[in-house]
DNA sequence: CCGTAGTTTCCTGATT
DNA sequence: TAATCAGGAAACTACG
């Protein structure tokens, strides 16, 4: 019912949204009035946006591409258009009116098949995105560079670097688990000539290469508390035995290691006094803004609200 | 400089 | 008894 929901107080892709449909007709693409007539139901519900900037966050770049609406699909491609300085028409968008999940079940030969040559470039840089970054992960490539530090919890290796850090599993695996910001600015130095530093509030102050047409969010310490809680939930494979979910359909969620993610989170604030206590304290503040529910009786678990986004199996 | 969002920190008291 | 939950209050900080 709410996969598209509008009603959640920021669906502040509204100039986004006529971002990509003006390039549509730009691009001449063939179809656009096609593209138009599909806009699929995210043209539903502008009129009641409520343009709070608690959610800008949540865009293509922050959620796994498996939970893309086809509208973020868009939004990607036109990203990719932007960042790699193509042209329009190097990407046909007809090809591609269809979802997230639909979008990660493609063969590279279904990219060039569908694109082309940039068939590839897209191709590649999904694989990124699936394997590498997703939804407030992101990761820098280049920038593996392991820094050990201290855990109260002996089975959490955090390693950090910047804005991101790398996450050893304790189980011989190193994964990332980056602000989406990041991620997205990574994903463009990746696919342009000039290499663009790591995401720092200083090189932010200084570059000047982000394009300028996505709309700066506001979100100010990158990844949002609840957004990183998802992310470790949609990544079980990567943040074993941290929080698991206990009813996935429902978006009821417990924390297995409480210190430990705190521990995880502070590490992401640059803050190391982080605890639970802290922590939990910020999670209760979701309630009120329904991004969580509350679950009475049990200790240490949450449920998602109807204001959280992207925790969904299939939500599109 | 100001206001706001999203925490962070601290605290008191209740519950498990 | 320790851990957790519930919120109030104030502080903090990036951002517009």
């Amino acid at each position: 019912m709410d996969g598209v929901e509008a009603t959640w107080t920021g669906v502040c892709c509204l100039p986004k949204q006529i971002m990509i449909l003006e390039g549509a007709g730009r691009m001449s693409i063939n179809s656009s009035s096609n593209l138009l007539h599909q806009q699929p139901s995210w043209t539903d519900g502008y009129s009641t946006c409520n343009v709070s900037s608690s959610f800008y966050g949540t865009q293509w770049h922050e959620i796994h591409p498996q939970y893309w609406t086809k509208f973020q699909v868009w939004e990607w491609l036109q990203h990719l258009l932007d960042t790699n300085q193509l042209d329009a028409n190097c990407i046909p968008f007809q090809e591609f009116d269809i979802n997230g999940e639909h979008l990660c079940s493609m063969s590279l030969q279904e990219f060039t098949q569908a694109a082309g040559t940039a068939g590839q470039l897209l191709y590649s840089n999904l694989q990124h995105l699936k394997w590498n970054g997703q939804c407030g992960s992101d990761m820098y490539q280049s920038h593996n560079v392991i820094v050990k530090t201290e855990q109260t919890d002996p089975s959490l290796m955090v390693s950090w670097k910047d804005d991101n850090y790398l996450y050893d599993s304790g189980y011989g695996s190193t994964v990332e688990l980056l602000d989406s910001k990041t991620f997205c600015r990574a994903q463009i130095s990746m696919t342009t000539p000039s290499h663009q530093p790591p995401d720092s509030s200083d090189v932010k102050k200084t570059q000047d290469h982000t394009p300028k047409s996505h709309t700066k969010k506001h979100n100010p310490r990158g990844t949002h508390l609840w957004e990183f809680i998802r992310d470790i939930l949609l990544n079980p494979e990567k943040y074993p035995g941290l929080i698991k979910w206990e009813d996935r359909s429902e978006g009821v969620f417990r924390f297995l290691k409480s210190e430990a993610v705190a521990q995880l989170w502070g590490k992401k604030k640059n803050n190391s006094s982080m605890t639970y206590e802290k922590l939990s304290r910020a999670m209760r503040y979701y309630y009120k803004r329904e991004i969580l529910e509350r679950v009475d009786g049990r200790r240490l678990v949450y449920k998602f609200g109807k204001n959280a986004r992207g925790w969904r199996e299939n939500e599109n």
